[in-house]
RNA sequence: GGUCUCGUAGCUCAGCUGGAUAGAGCAACUGCCUUCUAAGCAGUAGGUCUUUGGUUCGAAUCCAAACGGGAUCACCA
């Protein structure tokens, strides 16, 4: 497609110069998409060129429409509408580049990218509770972008940051010691995450407690924060677990256990992956020596009281604390750690981080500190900042409850899909694995679509009142399309239509669906591109939709197998073939398989 | 209060570096299943693109201000 428009850009360019002596470089013409309404596939807009050329902007568009059809080879017509030329293409340079794409399918994809080296760190969980539906935007976006990425020509590496230590894991840990009564979740029958996350709630509950009481006796609520026996038995326990006092850590490695059972499990379960693994145990020191070198160079300053400091109002930005005056860590000092053990590890061009936006302060001190710090990789620092999913309640909060858990959720959507099914009677054939196997894809297909198809920087709303649709504008849409083309092919199969010929010189004119399928083809490297750049798997939910759209028009319009010359109907098959082909790359971006049948 | 962000149909969202009468889906209403899967297709209705200025041939898009949401400005992570 890119090429097709360069070419015509270079045919208006030397238009303008054979009818005006106009010298304007093709580089610099833009063509947009022509609207629907009208025909044409490319419009050049002439009202920039009046001034310049001191004629009406028909006129121009006049001539050099005129120009073109007798000069371009892939012009087939043309029409004006004011300032519009409306730029028409030949159906054989469509049937042309179909055969081509047909034969090359995805060869081109990575041949613009910059085949780059790309850590992409994404799910990062806490271990002190089990994930929800933000976590679920993260991880689709995360697994879809890496995907996207690689796509585009880049070398990948997906990675997760595990959260696995701090004052959290200590709320968990001492509500268990008092509560737990030696509760396991084999005894408990409950996901290991799930029942690490109960104790997290009821470490909360009771605490808020003894805050009341303290303050019914008269201290002050701040004080009455700090003072309550249990958060000063979290803080004495986090100081153990950095002492490496043996029982706490045995207690923390048992539970910590229990979660990552249950997160691998839902992982599974939602089909994510990855291919590194750091947990915060093991790295939250490194970001000491990162200080010290910040110190040596004369970037970071110590306060009176021993504190580490950077200055970053030059940036626009604070001054920051990195390392606490009794010489701990916080938060930014690990991340400074973990960045430069990602660039050991991988060397990596660029990093990118796909965390919630209440996170953009902190990501720009992150970089701006490394910058300081004279680390080339800072530059490759990306901070994929996605909006958070609100409720109609408004923002989710794990501490008040009002989270959508994913594994339920999951769970439903799979009973929404066999409902759905079961409705429909369609899948009478299938085993019980193959229809369980069907849920769990259309279950999938809805839920991470719904998530992806919302540009990822825009805070977007759940309701949870409302089960996500399978009609219009879904996943499930989608891949119905893809089941319909299948059943398709097995017809033709079965009739034994030929199917591997790309000659499609018998067919003379196309039906407008058959063109607008293979408009849209052409587009697929650029979409491809397109989203790589912007990091936004929205952009491939969107060419999808477009394209089954598309296609459903096609399959309503056009009576596939009551065509009478072989050529047209191989044709025919060909094209679904291909819309099927690209559908199912594309969802797999996304992260969603497609069903043969459904 | 400083900084950053968002405001498009009843609802959820598209609208690329400015271009034609602002588009989809859901919900509502009307049609279309004796041949390829109706989870589909066609159509009707629904808009002061928050407001006001500015930039220009031309603004939902760029700039400024106002109003209204949200995030952040922790020795939490």
């Amino acid at each position: 497609m890119k090429q097709l428009e360069a070419q015509i850009a270079q045919a208006l360019s030397q238009a303008l110069q054979d009818t005006f002596q106009h010298a304007f470089p093709a580089e610099q013409i833009n063509l947009q998409p022509t609207r629907k309404e009208f025909a044409g596939t490319f419009t050049f807009v002439t009202f920039p060129l009046t001034k310049a050329l001191g004629k009406g902007p028909e006129q121009i568009g006049q001539a050099l429409g005129e120009s073109l059809v007798q000069n371009a080879e892939q012009v087939a017509g043309y029409n004006v509408v004011k300032g519009f030329l409306n730029i028409e293409i030949k159906d054989n340079v469509w049937l042309q580049l179909f055969s081509e794409q047909v034969n090359s399918f995805g060869a081109d994809f990575g041949k613009t990218g910059q085949k780059q080296k790309v850590v992409v760190e994404y799910s990062s969980p806490n271990t002190n509770k089990p994930l929800h539906l933000g976590h679920l935007r993260n991880n689709f976006l995360g697994y879809s972008v890496s995907e996207i990425l690689k796509a585009a020509g880049n070398e990948v590496v997906k990675a997760n940051l595990v959260n696995d230590r701090g004052i959290h894991i200590c709320k968990s840990m001492i509500a268990y010691e008092k509560f737990g009564n030696g509760e396991t979740p084999e005894s408990a029958n409950i996901k290991g995450d799930h029942l690490v996350g109960k104790y997290y709630v009821e470490f909360d509950k009771a605490y808020k407690q003894e805050i009341e009481e303290l303050v019914a006796q008269g201290v002050e609520k701040e004080q009455a924060k700090k003072q309550a026996p249990l958060m000063m038995e979290a803080q004495e326990m986090l100081q153990k677990w950095e002492q490496g006092d043996q029982e706490t850590i045995a207690l923390w490695e048992k539970m910590n256990g229990w979660v990552y059972d249950g997160f691998h499990a839902t992982y599974k379960n939602i089909g994510v992956d990855f291919d590194k693994f750091y947990y915060e145990s093991n790295t939250y020191l490194l970001g000491k020596d990162r200080v010290e070198e910040g110190l040596d160079k004369g970037v970071f300053f110590k306060k009176a009281d021993g504190s580490v400091w950077v200055d970053l109002t030059e940036e626009g930005l604070d001054e920051k604390l990195l390392l606490r005056a009794d010489g701990t860590s916080v938060y930014i000092t690990q991340d400074l750690g973990t960045a430069e053990l990602k660039y050991e590890d991988f060397q990596y061009d660029q990093s990118v981080y796909v965390v919630a936006d209440e996170q953009n302060y902190h990501f720009q001190v992150l970089k701006a500190v490394l910058k300081k710090l004279g680390k080339s990789y800072a530059e490759g620092i990306f901070h994929l900042s996605y909006g958070m999913v609100d409720l109609p309640s408004g923002k989710m909060k794990s501490r008040e409850g009002t989270v959508v858990d994913a594994d339920e959720l999951v769970d439903e959507m799979i009973d929404t899909a066999r409902q759905k099914t079961d409705e429909l009677g369609k899948i009478d054939g299938f085993s019980s694995e193959e229809a369980q196997q069907l849920y769990h894809t259309l279950a999938m297909g809805a839920l991470k679509y719904f998530l992806l198809k919302v540009d990822p920087k825009k805070r977007m709303l759940f309701n949870p009142e409302e089960s996500i649709d399978f009609k219009g504008n879904t996943g499930p849409f989608i891949q119905y399309t893809h089941a319909r083309i299948a059943a398709i092919q097995r017809k033709a199969a079965d009739m034994g239509v030929a199917s591997d010929s790309t000659d499609f010189t018998e067919v003379e004119t196309l039906h407008e669906t058959e063109r607008e399928a293979l408009i849209l083809l052409n587009y697929v490297s650029s979409v491809v591109a397109d989203a790589a750049k912007n990091y936004a798997p929205s952009i491939v939910a969107q060419y999808a939709f477009d394209l089954a759209k598309t296609y459903n028009r096609f399959y309503t319009e056009v009576p596939i197998f009551q065509e009478p010359n072989a050529q047209v109907l191989s044709f025919r098959i060909a094209l679904s073939r291909q819309v099927a082909q690209t559908i199912k790359f594309m969802m797999g971006l996304l992260g969603i398989s497609v069903p043969e049948r459904m």
